[in-house]
RNA sequence: GCGAUCGUGGUGAAGUGGUUAACACAUCGGAUUGUGGUUCCGACACGCGUGGGUUCGAUCCCCACCGGUCGCCCCA
């Protein structure tokens, strides 16, 4: 544009305009529907928290607290960071409001908005980006395990998805995880100065996510580096046997991938994630992720409390569907159309047009003062299925003429018949 | 943070160092002075991301910056 001062959206977020946005109206019509079903309850928590929620919930040697966060001070000194998923808000929540003493237990919660991760914008990724999620906090259930597992996977379908991959995992309990971690330690030390930076810190802090690291995928350690499966409690690994007896019940398809590593530290025990393998997609392939979080409401204060829950991106959602060359029924249409000739026409096809409209129907006329024919041609793009025609000889006679688009039948009908007309035809 | 690639009208897209920047779609107007989806005719970039440089002259060459897209890392 020749503005040199026009000012764009800021990188990684998007506008949606009419067009698109109908699918994502479509889509959290769908998820909330789906949540009903299932039982589990809205929370609406804010986009910005305190950045400790974070630091703590996610952890802090995880990519998003270290490099991703949009953290900001108020005007008041307030360390506050956008929100990067919505688990750790949702612990918060559920913490401060004591959720833990209501009767009903489990609490299970869902969430749609959008999150924020500084990131490099790609094909599936973005800075601001939409989640749909839903959290089982104050049961250790696998069942319930199951449930969210079932949960996703059952919207994807619903949709219209078939190229789906669940991936699960056990990240064992306390006592696995720290038998594991011991155990990787001793065993990637001695070939440490060979991997990558990023693993060499990983190493100290977190060393289950070297087994995740893409770079040093190929280097023979890998191959012998002790499991988790072998390290499991006999309780979790029982745990997961049960879970898993679950999935079979409910006839879902999943793989077992031992490497499979969450990238939030508050994840332990059922790990999963659900990926497209639909041709074309892009490099980005994980659909939605979830795990059990027992801890987690400890770590913010609250009492011991396990949950488990998941979270989907509304946009990978849409690139899925768009792969698997997927319509979303949303295609709009307007019940009718007024045309309407002279001023004083003008005047009376508002007044028409108001009572259509409390009477259920959508309804819309011209605004631009155009010319009949032209009216005629909005109202066949905007899917008019009737369009009243109002001049001066139909005001002297008290009527309107009604043609139904589709047959091109038109009938004169006085006025205070028009909405019943319209209603016994839709 | 790193890498690749691209940046021409509302959209898709051609193009050349030199007087008028193709074409298509969309839009608008007319043929049809009160009727849509077909057809025909016409209109539609004071300008080729921004800034600088080379040149007699740059949209096309060079540099920088900005932006888009894709990929790496990591994730939803």
């Amino acid at each position: 544009m020749e503005e040199i001062t026009m000012i764009n959206l800021p990188r990684g977020t998007q506008d949606i305009l009419p067009g698109e946005s109908e699918k994502w109206q479509y889509l959290e019509q769908k998820f909330i529907e789906l949540c009903s079903r299932y039982n589990y309850k809205e929370i609406r928590t804010p986009i910005f928290e305190h950045t400790e929620v974070f630091q703590r919930g996610v952890g802090e040697t995880t990519d998003i607290v270290q490099k991703e966060m949009y953290t900001f001070p108020d005007r008041g000194g307030r360390q506050l960071t956008l929100r990067p998923e919505g688990t750790a808000s949702v612990a918060r929540a559920y913490v401060q409001h004591k959720l833990h003493g209501q009767v009903k237990q489990p609490q299970k919660l869902f969430y749609h908005g959008p999150m924020f991760r500084y990131e490099r914008p790609q094909a599936g990724r973005m800075r601001q980006f939409v989640q749909f999620g839903i959290e089982a906090l104050g049961s250790a259930d696998p069942a319930i395990d199951a449930e969210v597992i079932d949960f996703a996977m059952t919207l994807y379908q619903s949709l219209g998805l078939k190229s789906l991959r669940l991936v699960i995992n056990t990240l064992g309990d306390h006592e696995s995880r720290t038998a594991h971690r011991e155990a990787l330690i001793n065993h990637f030390t001695p070939v440490k100065d060979e991997l990558c930076s990023d693993c060499q810190v990983r190493l100290d802090k977190n060393p289950l996510r070297v087994l995740d690291c893409k770079r040093d995928h190929d280097h023979p350690s890998m191959e012998t580096a002790p499991k988790i499966l072998d390290f499991l409690t006999n309780d979790s690994r029982d745990y997961f046997e049960r879970v898993k007896k679950y999935l079979d019940e409910l006839e879902i398809d999943y793989v077992v991938d031992p490497n499979l590593v969450r990238g939030l530290d508050y994840y332990n025990h059922t790990a999963f994630e659900i990926m497209s393998e639909a041709e074309g997609f892009g490099a980005i392939t994980t659909l939605s992720g979830g795990g059990r979080f027992n801890g987690l409401i400890e770590e913010l204060d609250g009492p011991a409390t396990p949950g488990i829950g998941f979270a989907l991106s509304v946009e990978r959602f849409l690139l899925a569907l768009d792969a698997e060359g997927i319509e979303l029924p949303v295609e709009q249409s307007l019940d009718a159309y007024i045309v309407a000739l002279g001023e004083e026409a003008e005047l009376k096809a508002s007044g028409l047009m108001k009572n259509l409209r409390a009477a259920g129907l959508q309804a819309d006329k011209d605004f631009l003062a155009k010319k009949m024919k032209a009216q005629f041609k909005a109202a066949d793009r905007e899917n008019a299925k009737f369009v009243l025609i109002i001049g001066d000889q139909e005001l002297e006679k008290e009527v309107v003429l009604i043609k139904e688009m589709a047959s091109g039948t038109q009938e004169a009908v006085p006025f205070d018949s028009i909405i019943n007309y319209i209603k016994e035809r839709l």
